[in-house]
DNA sequence: CATTACCTTTACGTTAACGTTAATCTCTGC
DNA sequence: GCAGAGATTAACGTTAACGTAAAGGTAATG
């Protein structure tokens, strides 16, 4: 038995302490010690004077993170969700396999499905709302593009008469 | 002169109160008189006894900043700003409207577009995270969906197939 | 070896987005 | 005309997601 699940034993496994994690994913040490408290993840390793090591799984995990809460706008507490479904599929897997039971097996799978579902549909539903007001504005803007031809147009009908026309703005 | 800015001196303009508007959106009365607080809406008008009456027009306003809130997860910081963007579109179309110099003009409209493209930039972005998690989920999910079928056909076939999915993929 | 920068845990402070309660007023039905 | 349901404002309570400060331990450097 060994005690390291990661690093399989190469010489310096390249781990960064919580500072230039922080700085390079733009977080502050505090958020991600907050999110080990949540148990959305554990540093790879702590050295020997119990400083916390981070190896390049935990900082794709940690900008994982990131990108749900600042880009699609989950709570932390959804995160949690969604990565723990992650590990719920990981341990059915194990389950799937230590059974012979078909109809274990198909609860197993079915009930996976189901979940899935569910995830995949308030996603769409994020999506779709999204999409309409990318949609809305798009009209917008091709409105105001329009409006801007005709402006410019008068603008620039006589070379001289106005200032600037730096108009790059497509 | 009229007070009255929305119903057009229709009969009985069908104004709900509070309750109402919060049950039919799933709401509570105070996160309303909260949006109100913050300025992301005013009721229609107010009863004799002061008694907010809300009409159509605002019912599907307090929707759609349900909707921002629930299914595209922004901040009411971020809605009130979204909705004050469409208050300054309309005032500056006004202010488009009330100049002749193509220069102002000009400078509205190019101001108009880059905020337009700020805010599609904020989405796009925030769609393209949600549609890379649900492309891994219906992976996982047509992954599942064929094995859902190896599974059944071992369930509901001959007893006897069960050893040979034994060793499928996962 | 002492300074300095970074780390640790603990704990209290802060803001957003409401929940809840209190005291008071308004409308509706009998 | 009054009981009870529902509305009002005002104020305090609560949870999430951190910020910030205190009281120390640790690692690199002159």
């Amino acid at each position: 038995m060994h005690t390291d699940d990661r690093a399989t034993e190469a010489p310096t496994a390249t781990l960064a302490r919580i500072q230039e994690v922080a700085a390079e994913l733009g977080l502050t040490t505090r958020s991600i010690r907050y999110y080990e408290e949540l148990g959305l993840l554990r540093p790879a390793a702590r050295s020997e004077g119990d400083y916390r090591l981070y190896d390049a799984d935990d900082i794709e995990r940690l900008g994982y993170i990131k990108g749900l809460r600042d880009d699609a706008g989950f709570s932390l507490a959804e995160i949690a969700q969604l990565l723990e479904d992650e590990g719920a599929r990981t341990r059915n897997r194990a389950r799937f396999r230590s059974t012979d039971d078909p109809d274990e097996r198909r609860a197993i799978v079915k009930d996976a499905l189901i979940r899935i579902d569910r995830q995949v549909g308030t996603l769409r539903t994020k999506i779709g709302r999204l999409e309409a007001m990318v949609a809305e504005a798009e009209a917008r803007r091709a409105h105001l593009r329009e409006h801007l031809a005709e402006v410019e147009a008068a603008a620039t009908g006589d070379p001289a008469a106005t200032a600037s026309t730096e108009s790059s703005v497509l």
